[in-house]
DNA sequence: AGCTTGTGCTTGAAAGGTAAACTATGACGC
DNA sequence: GCGTCATAGTTTACCTTTCAAGCACAAGCT
């Protein structure tokens, strides 16, 4: 017996009836359908690429850590703020302070101050952080490609960055750039 | 200087030139900036739906959790065996041995040998967790809608299960079958 | 029956993540 | 300049996940 079923037929789901409890707005079947099948792959799909990185003894890095490398790369001065850092790959403060702390011991960054405003500090890559990125992207890409990519064509995962892309606010930090520059919607 | 990035145009991302090396067939720019905003939305989506039901003080039930407790309610006699059910939420067996061992110190479910093959072991749903879960529901489906459906539209929600749908394997558990029923492609 | 191998799940210690208190700096009012 | 408050990061204690054994039953062999 199923909890989270809605019984009516195909609908589309309209806000409750006018009594006044705020009822449960179910999702039809379909969509909770799809939204199952989404969550399931998606949790498949990360799970497969964190262990393409991680199984690799070369780096010993998770797909979280690899994240934080990529995203210092790409900055200027291959430097960023621990909070804007924190935000961009969406982790708590304290995780990532926990994070980079034993990525520095491990000599894949730095942090120093802020120039200009004492309290904040700037992760940096270094130059043997750099080198081991630089060894790490192929077999993450290769991961990418093979798990996502070659399932869902480039088609598809234009799309799947498309629609993501909607569910992303303004403001956040980043990314959105990138998003889609022609693709046909 | 990024390190992910492709120098080829626009292009299709063929096999790489015939020397012997396997060499990194990097993604696009547009793929590239696909996968990152993939990324980044799923890693926002998941974090805020996941807040929305473990900040709630009747539940705490992480969304891990609170799968586990969809999966059983909706299995015959909400009982499945462990294994099974690890396959299911996308979790290590040792993982779920131990999130299984909290819920059933808080008396939401039980293990029970499985009869016939004495190694297995079945978690079944208790009363008190069908209770819990029939309260959670509607707070799970509300953030689901909040997050996801009302940025992306049905349709949006349709097309994700759809797309991903396709990197889950013949073979995976479950979820395949409520998929997409009349989804024009 | 008595070994040996395989499977299903659990255990226990170490690594990683979370939450709340804490430190250090900056910003503002007076 | 001094008190208050806000912001940026870190620390600590606790909880969860992972990893590498370990235990119990099943299955096959001889």
């Amino acid at each position: 017996m199923p909890v989270t079923e809605d019984t009516r037929s195909g609908g589309t789901s309209a806000a409750d009836d006018a009594n006044g409890t705020p009822e449960a707005p179910w999702l039809s079947a379909e969509e909770q359908g799809a939204w199952r099948t989404f969550l399931y792959g998606v949790n498949l799909l990360m799970e497969n690429i964190s262990a393409a990185l991680e199984q690799d003894p070369r780096f010993d890095l998770s797909l979280d850590e690899y994240e934080i490398l990529v995203r210092l790369s790409e900055a200027p001065g291959g430097r960023i703020r621990m909070s804007s850092l924190a935000d961009q790959v969406v982790h708590s403060r304290s995780r990532l302070t926990h994070t980079v702390a034993r990525l520095e011991k491990r000599g894949i960054l730095e942090r120093v101050r802020c120039t200009g405003d004492g309290r904040g500090r700037e992760a940096v890559l270094t130059d043997e952080g750099m080198a081991l990125l630089r060894e790490a992207a192929p077999v993450h890409v290769a991961s990418v490609r093979s798990h996502l990519v070659d399932a869902v064509g480039t088609q598809g995962l234009l799309e799947l960055g498309q629609i993501m892309g909607r569910t992303i606010p303004e403001d956040a930090p980043v990314t959105r750039g990138t998003v889609t520059s022609d693709v046909k919607d």
